[in-house]
DNA sequence: CGGAATCCGGATGGATACTG
DNA sequence: CAGTATCCATCCGGATTCCG
């Protein structure tokens, strides 16, 4: 009776609804989109949805064809992943991301919205998918003004041509320190602040090797979102 | 505490999501985007939205600076407008609609979403969008198959430039009966099968002049997201 | 560890009735 | 006509638990 399902009408705007219109879907597609596969990683990206939720979305995805869970051959639990039918809702989340990046711009990076392990979790994601020089083995630490002391310090360290995030020293070689407001930061992941203007500015500061310092803006990400118009980026 | 609200993320698909992941706000969209203002009018559109939880949505929509309601000055009630902002969604609810119409198009005419008055109600908007000739005053009838008896009929009249559905014969000159099933209808509304097939095919009977036979094809409109790739439709 | 199942309290949505 | 008010079913968040 008051089963709350479909709704009725023929407009595919309302099918898609059915899919995407539900509390954290479009976010649960978007981190298999991109590439997040296991359940502890999509998680990592959904930290405040429930681990509930999370599998009967899950689930609820697989059942209409845009997520398939093929059991992991090595341990337990299963890769997610988009199908093509999957894939191809990514131009819906496009749109949303180019709405709100032009028409709520500033309540993305409100206070609530700020989180640093979500950042580093992000970059290291984008990252990875850049080419690195698979040789060096080093670490940059992040230091972030502006959070609570227990999430204040963040270590990347590349090793092996793999990407980490670190929680605490890794005890390599710290190649480079960032310096900034966690805002600052996450203002240049989103593109709404170039990275070379939060340098000139002193809103972000490097220290490490000249050479490190140099190379930085070349292998540091924005999102796969960010704003191509950068507001007051000058 | 429990208060559901924010998903607490800087990415622009979150903010988005916030606004648009709630049941039935893409399609209060919609209907907005497609021209409706009137409370009435939206509810028409959304037959199977309580009226309680339109008013809430409008609220809220109004609110994120998405929808103006401005107080009609004649009667009670608002108009409901989009502002530029609510306009800007429109590529979200294209790119919904593109999907559906893809990947998931035979639920789209599925028995549960097929409604008449909705399709009527949909075919006058964009009808009266075209240009008919302004001097002439006229009705067409439609009798669905596969509908409940009390459904099953339908009249569009044109008188002044103005477009109107009916509900029982309107007593002015019948110019053309349609008949189809309501799916067949739905499915040319909705682009997966071409106009002149249907007619050709014998799924859709059109009786009258001669001259309104021939007009038929040339007034007789789609969806705004009908699919471009008309499948079977030959 | 990876993930599913359960339980609880608060929030949300659907149906119906009601009001100016 | 244009919404409110009310009641009840369902959904969601958080915590805990369980299983392999």
């Amino acid at each position: 009776m008051g089963k709350r399902q479909g709704y009725g009408q023929f407009c595919p705007i309302s099918r898609a609804s059915e899919l995407l219109a539900n509390r954290w879907t479009p976010l649960v597609v978007r981190e298999l989109y991109f590439g997040s596969t296991r359940f502890a990683e999509l998680r990592r990206g959904l930290p405040r949805m429930s681990s509930a939720l999370l599998a009967q979305r899950l689930n609820e995805l697989e059942h209409a064809g845009i997520v398939i869970a093929e059991p992991a051959d090595t341990g337990a639990g299963h890769f997610y992943r988009l199908t093509e039918a999957g894939r191809a809702l990514f131009p819906v989340l496009e749109s949303m991301g180019r709405w709100a990046q032009t028409h709520s711009r500033d309540d993305l990076t409100r206070a609530e919205n700020l989180d640093p392990d979500l950042l580093m979790w992000n970059i290291r994601r984008r990252v990875s998918d850049d080419s690195m020089p698979e040789d060096s083995c080093f670490a940059v630490s992040f230091h972030f003004l502006g959070v609570p002391a227990s999430r204040s310090y963040f270590w990347l360290l590349f090793r092996d041509g793999e990407t980490e995030v670190c929680l605490r020293d890794p005890g390599y070689k710290i190649a480079l320190a960032v310096t900034s407001h966690i805002r600052t930061l996450t203002r240049v992941w989103l593109g709404h602040l170039k990275l070379e203007a939060a340098i000139r500015k002193r809103e972000l500061l490097l220290e490490g090797d000249r050479r490190h310092v140099l190379a930085f803006p070349r292998w540091f990400p924005v999102s796969l979102l960010a704003a191509s118009d950068v507001g007051d980026a000058r």
